[in-house]
DNA sequence: GCGCTTTGATTTTTT
DNA sequence: ATCAAAGCGC
């Protein structure tokens, strides 16, 4: 039964399961059965070696990732995969640090700040130290402190080695930076790292505690690992050294958040002992899209050369497609997708994949049109819209009144007579008194006795505000105790007057407000959890977490999706677009040739998550921030032979639009009929989307059905579906364009007339009804 | 202190 | 084009 692990294995898969004990590296190309040797050997080591779950720690880049791994397992293991830690780097050290945290003095109840939270408390540090926004961007210094802490560098490190009066004016930033986040009892992202570097690193003790308790280690993804995740994982694993890590050096996509390609070359070095293994046999793949990735990789300098190979067949030519526009380009590859799927391919057999977020647009629009049902992965997140970072906040603040940056964000919303004025008198005296805001108010007006205005005399109405907020918290703070999760935050909606502020004031209430509903509806999922857990479990997971999970969407569309967001993914047919200069290689990266390589990197892996038919397009102009520029082609298209391309692919130096040739060619007019599998992968919806205009996702349960509006069918049952007609009490008449399950509830989105726009509604809280 | 209008930056990718 | 911060009148 255990030799079952083993079967099916290549002769390299097999060594990657079985060597268990000392340190290491397997090198795994794209398609080579990675996330199987990963999963394999985990249940290997339970089942054959009886390592206790308990002790084997994987660490992953993605929660989207992790979740996958989790899965998997589950069937291999049954109820024992609960022993198991499968988390991200910076989930698994949020649990450290709540659980050990406090050896380096650091509350339990410590919120976790994410990059907007992150950037808000750095502009205040700005202020306090007199830097100039002008001269130097908040943003840049953000990237310069996440830096350091991603290198281990630590605040007295990074002023000992300051190169330049940048570096100066980061530092002094820095110092301010975080003394504001230990006062707010806050870690951003990057210190849930470095500070647990730091516990491991000053604590031999509780080093010692996670050494004994994980036997075994893994990291996948290696190659987008920083030098701060590794450092940690070699603190972990120093006494049995049994460290697994799992990458492609090919495939390394991150450096921008500081990923450390040479993590992959100390861990050799600090490792000698370690086993190397190399998955070079390619599963996914045809010959010719394999041969077209490993000739678009190979110009990169910095690699090692792989020998990937591939058993299957030479398939059909990389198809090249010129469009004059992004619309028109949007148009070809829905159009070409109506052909696929008349010859028998899913629409979930196929993903377009594109550089940046911002090229999404033209592809949603072309969906809409054509009745294209489409899921977008990613965009904007459900937990950065205002709305739900708004009442996060309160939460947060429930939880720790001292982070002052939620703080800063809701004391004022809705209006409480709380004016800047008050707020920068407030944040002098906090400075002075070395607190929190919060606290400073309780300073100032913690009693009724004689407020201590010798301090910094506030007006008396600014006072009766600032205590009027702090009452309304600690107010909800107390009653909240014994609520559940779900009931804390109907008490914190009436309460705070948030709920009639969305409602009444705020304009996209409606939206908005079922967005809050929606939020509500996740944190039913806390409800088994005591009242005082649940609601530091349900923040951890709004910070970590950002991925709303909404596995009940099954339902048959094609995926848009940007290349950082495929890595790990396959489709049997992948659409490329944007191949241009300064789109697919980014414009920012033009000038710097390692930022090149990452580019190069980022289109392989992209070529590398088709099966069996691939299409690039690029276009002669396209729109940036409303203005439309000439484009050239990619010089990554020019690295693929022309044997292994058809399609209309003019002389690559050619700019006009009049050079374009007609027509496009069918993927291999031979007798290989495609073969229609299933896709391997499962996608994460993104959520429900912002308050934006336009609709977001729109899966309709019934798969093929169109969705111009106009087009309606006879009514079968209660439940709405695509092209139904319903009417609104607020917005009039109106038709259903998609469905999307959301828990028990279904999430319609509707076109109004008469100018209402598109919304999205939950079926059970909106006054919706079926129209003829 | 608040809300409106204008201005300026913004966009690469995500924990 | 879109959205946040800054400026201005009430």
């Amino acid at each position: 039964m255990p030799t079952d692990l083993l079967h099916g294995l290549n002769k390299q898969q097999r060594e990657a399961v079985e060597t268990v004990n000392g340190p290491v590296l397997i090198v795994a190309g794209p398609g080579s059965g990675k996330t199987r040797v990963i999963t394999n050997r985990i249940a290997y080591l339970v089942k054959v070696c009886g390592v206790a779950p308990y002790r084997i720690g994987a660490v992953t880049f993605t929660n989207k990732a992790a979740r996958e791994l989790r899965e998997r397992l589950e069937p291999m293991l049954g109820h024992q995969a609960q022993e198991l830690t499968a988390t991200t780097f910076h989930s698994f050290c949020a649990l450290v640090l709540r659980k050990d945290g406090h050896h380096l003095g650091l509350d339990k109840s410590f919120a976790i700040y994410d990059s907007a939270d992150q950037l808000s408390l750095i502009k205040r540090a700005m202020k306090e130290v007199d830097v100039d926004a002008k001269q130097f961007t908040p943003g840049a210094i953000q990237s310069a402190i996440s830096s350091a802490k991603n290198q281990l560098i630590g605040v007295e490190g990074f002023g000992l080695n300051k190169q330049n009066y940048f570096d100066e004016i980061v530092h002094r930033v820095y110092e301010r930076y975080d003394a504001l986040l230990a006062q707010s009892m806050a870690l951003d992202f990057d210190d849930l790292l470095f500070k647990s570097h730091t516990l491991f690193d000053k604590f031999p003790e509780v080093a010692a505690k996670y050494q004994e308790r994980y036997v075994h280690f893994m990291i996948d993804e290696f190659q987008d690992t920083n030098v701060t995740q590794y450092a940690i994982a070699r603190l972990i694993t120093q006494k049995y050294r049994n460290l697994c890590v799992v990458g492609d050096p090919d495939q390394s996509i991150y450096s921008w958040r500081h990923a450390d390609i040479r993590n992959i070359l100390s861990f050799k070095s600090d490792f000698p002992e370690a086993k190397v293994i190399a998955l070079e046999e390619n599963y996914r793949s045809t010959q010719t899209i394999l041969e077209a990735a490993q000739r678009l990789i190979e110009p990169n300098k910095q690699r090692v050369e792989k020998a990937l190979y591939t058993k299957n067949d030479r398939g059909v030519p990389i198809i090249v497609k010129e469009s004059y526009n992004e619309q028109e380009e949007a148009q070809y590859v829905v159009k070409e997708i109506e052909r696929l799927s008349r010859q028998g391919y899913r629409k979930s057999d196929i993903a377009v994949m594109y550089r940046v977020n911002a090229q999404s647009r033209a592809l949603e629009e072309a969906c809409m049109r054509y009745g294209m049902p489409y899921l977008l992965v990613g965009t904007v997140r459900f937990y950065q819209r205002q709305e739900v970072k708004d009442l996060t906040a309160y939460l947060r603040l429930l939880e720790n009144p001292s982070d002052d940056v939620s703080f800063l964000r809701v004391c004022n919303v809705p209006t409480r007579g709380i004016g800047q004025r008050t707020l920068d008198d407030l944040q002098r005296l906090a400075r002075d008194q070395n607190m929190s805001m919060y606290a400073a108010i309780e300073m100032l007006a913690g009693d009724k006795d004689q407020p201590l205005s010798t301090v910094a005399p506030l007006p008396a109405r600014s006072l009766t505000a600032l205590r009027g907020f702090r009452d309304l918290i600690a107010g909800i703070a107390e009653e909240c105790r014994t609520l559940s999760l779900v009931d804390t935050i109907d008490l914190v909606l009436k309460k705070s007057g948030y709920k009639d502020y969305i409602q009444n004031e705020a304009d996209g209430g409606d939206e908005r407000w079922e967005n809050l509903l929606e939020f509500r509806n996740t944190a039913n999922e806390f409800r088994d959890i005591a009242p005082d857990e649940a609601l530091t479990a349900f923040l951890e997971q709004v910070s970590l977490v950002n991925d709303t999970d909404n596995v009940g969407a099954k339902s048959d569309t094609i995926t848009l999706i940007t290349l950082h967001q495929a890595k790990g993914l396959e489709y049997p047919v992948v659409f490329i677009v944007g191949m241009e200069e300064g789109t697919l290689p980014h414009i920012r990266s033009l000038t710097d040739p390692e930022e090149m390589e990452e580019e190069r990197r980022l289109a392989y892996v992209g070529v590398t998550r088709a099966k069996k038919l691939l299409y690039l397009t690029r276009v002669f102009r396209r729109g940036f921030q409303g203005v439309s520029e000439p484009k050239i082609p990619s010089r990554f298209l020019a690295d693929i032979p022309k044997e292994l391309t058809s399609g209309s692919q003019s002389d690559l130096k050619q700019q006009s639009f009049a050079s374009r040739a007609p027509g496009w060619s069918t993927p291999g007019g031979q007798s290989s009929r495609p073969s229609i599998s299933a896709p391997s992968v499962r996608i994460e919806h993104s959520g429900p989307e912002p308050t934006r205009t336009k609709i977001s996702s729109n899966s309709p349960q019934q798969p093929q059905q169109p969705q111009r509006p106009g087009q309606s069918e006879a009514p079968k049952t209660a439940a709405l579906k695509t092209g139904d007609r319903v009417r609104h009490k607020k917005f009039g008449e109106g038709i259903v364009t998609g469905t999307k399950p959301t828990g028990a509830d279904l999430e319609v989105t509707v076109a109004f007339k008469d100018g209402a726009g598109v919304k999205r509604l939950l079926l059970s809280f909106a006054p919706l009804e079926k129209a003829e």
